[in-house]
Order: C-alpha cells, then structure tokens, then sequence
DNA sequence: TTTAATGGCGCG
DNA sequence: AAAGCGCGCCATTAAA
C-alpha cells in the first residue's frame, strides 16, 4: 500500500525513501542530501545571519501563549531545535559555546513524562521502578517479555521504549505495529501484556478518557487545564484525536509546569547569591547556563537540586547534568 | 514582494 | 476512517 500524504499525493517522505532505497540507490542519494540541505539550510547558513552585532550572540524569543500544553516555543531562531541525534548534526551544536573563563551547563530531567505518568497512574510496579533507579525500558521489557531484568536483549529493550513513548502519545495496537514493524495481532498482544503488567496505567488511561468526556478537559497536576471541544464529537476521527490529547496533555503539561518551576527557582537562586551565572536556554526538560568557571563547582550542584525539589511527586525527579566548552561536550 | 498552503523534518 | 503528543522553519508552488 503507497502511504499518502494529507492531500492525496504519494508520499516521498524519510520513511517512504528507506523503503525504496532497497530496489532503487538514488533514493538513498537523495535522503542524505535531504539531510545535508536540512542542515545547510535551517542551521549552518541561517543562525550565523542571525547573530546580534551588539552582543555577539543569537537571540531566541520564546513565547508562552503558544503551546495548547503549556510548553515554551522558541522562534526566531528555534533554539530547541538544534540538531543532536546525527554526528553531523552534532557538529552544529558544538557551534554553541562558552564564552571565555566560562562553561556550558546542561541539566536535564531523566524520563520526566513517564515519571508523570507514574505519579498521575499510581500504578505499583512502575512507581517501584523508578523508586529502585531501574531504567524504566528495561523494566518494561522484562514485564512485557516475561524476561528477568539481566536476560534483556536490547532488541527488548528497543521494543520496550518504543511502547513506553507510545503510550505518553496514546498510541493504538495499529501505531505500534507499524512503528515496530510487525504484525497487529503480535502489538496487540504486547500491549495487552504491558496493561496485565501495569494495572494502574491501564486505568489511568481510561480514567482519562472518561473524566476528558465527562468534563471536556483534562489538567495537569498544578491545574493548568486543556479544554477538548472535540472530545465528544460524532466524527471518530477527530474524537480520536482529542483522547490522544487527553491522554498526552497531562503529562507533557505537568513537565512543562515543573521546569518553569525550576527555571524560576534557578533564576531566583542566581539572582539572590548575586552570581555571574546566566540561564540561557531552555529546551523542554533542559536548562541550558552560562557558568564561569569560578562559579562551576557551587552551581552545578544547586542547579540540580533546585530542579530535583520543585515538587513532591510519588516518584523521584532525577536530573542529569553535564558541562563542557560548548552545548554538545556538556551532553 | 508578501502570503498561504504543502510536504517534509529538526527537536523534546 | 484513521491509526503518535507538542512545536518552528525550510523549500517549493501558487496566488495576491
């Protein structure tokens, strides 16, 4: 079956062009020029023009009424964009750097929607997980395979995050099946398993779904609401859609509420120690500073147990933290 | 030259 | 009938 796009047109996208590439060698050509020209163009040529000739330095704005979730967007440049997940990517996040006699700090939040969702779920086995520092994808594969926890190939594990991130999406048997590529009836059975395995995530979800029919929103843990006017629709499709967003809007909206939390902690922490530290970014579960080095060996620290603190949840927030000369080596 | 739609793809 | 959440920006195309 050709996949279509949106409009009816055949796809040619990343996915499609894989496909092609086993009978056809161009479109393995044409994917790494895609790649190349997508660099190119959004980062290499762009963010060099967007420097400011006052400070030397790009300048995102990040606006806070964008994003139904509560979630920051960064425009003008998107700084929460910036390439990682290809080694020529890489490069251009090493292009982000510290100024002189100072360093990159990075700290991010360690798998802080499915924490969430354990805190939200109150499901035992997950909340157990993340209480004894497993990690969470090892977990599940154990449970959904049937495995002990050193017996775990990475194959299982690849499956297990694979299920795990589609469950934050409310992703369906058929989604995964695809993702995973294999046979519905073989998703179908791994998803049952994991809902056997985690009782408590399996009622949140329906717990969800009914109070988002019931109320016509869903809300995070500090309140913010998502309000679904389709939610009851009679069209099944665009009903779908909204119980995926009730779904995911709890826990992507309840990180989006801790690291403000934590970037308005941090800041009030510089601000009071009256520090040359600068936060300068923010991507999501990531705060990005500016920390000379004479200040490194105070802030790093605080900086992780300001954000591990900003709330009490039934799971541990944990942070990872990293520094370096610029943003890549600080990963 | 600007605006809008489209397909695609970078990130969490 | 559709099938995975949330964004912003690129090149291309067509139209104003």
């Amino acid at each position: 079956m050709i996949k279509k796009t949106p409009s009816g047109s055949p796809s040619v996208d990343e996915e499609v062009l894989e496909k092609l590439a086993e009978d056809h060698p161009i479109c393995k050509t044409l994917l790494e020029h895609r790649g190349l020209s997508k660099l190119k163009g959004t980062y290499t040529d762009k963010l060099p023009r967007m420097v400011n000739a006052k400070t030397g330095r790009v300048h995102t704005t990040y606006s806070q009424s964008t994003a139904v979730t509560g979630r920051l967007a960064s425009l003008d440049p998107n700084l929460q964009n910036i390439p990682v997940r290809t080694v020529e990517g890489r490069r251009i996040r090493e292009a982000f750097i510290a100024p002189p006699g100072a360093k990159i700090l990075s700290a991010d939040y360690s798998q802080i929607e499915l924490r969430i969702m354990a805190h939200l779920s109150g499901d035992k086995s997950l909340l157990e997980a993340f209480s004894k520092a497993e990690d969470v994808h090892r977990h599940t594969a154990a449970e959904v395979f049937d495995t002990p926890l050193g017996d775990v190939t990475s194959e299982q594990r690849r499956y297990a995050k694979v299920i795990n991130f589609g469950l934050i999406y409310g992703m369906s048997a058929f989604g995964l099946a695809q993702n995973l590529g294999i046979e519905r009836s073989a998703a179908q059975a791994y998803m049952a398993k994991y809902f056997q395995r985690y009782p408590g995530v399996a009622a949140y979800m329906e717990r969800t779904r009914n109070e988002a029919k019931e109320r016509g929103y869903v809300d995070t843990v500090f309140g913010r609401r998502l309000w679904l006017p389709d939610i009851r629709s009679a069209n099944q499709a665009r009903r779908a859609g909204a119980e995926r967003q009730a779904i995911n809007a709890p826990m992507q909206g309840t990180a989006a509420d801790l690291i403000k939390l934590a970037m308005i902690a941090v800041q009030d922490w510089i601000e009071r120690e009256m520090l040359a530290t600068k936060l300068v970014m923010q991507v999501h579960d990531e705060l990005v500073l500016e920390v000379p080095e004479a200040e490194l060996a105070r802030v790093k620290p605080e900086v992780e147990r300001l954000m591990m603190g900003v709330a009490k949840l039934d799971v541990p927030l944990v942070v990872d933290a990293g520094m370096g000369e610029n943003w890549e080596e600080a990963h």
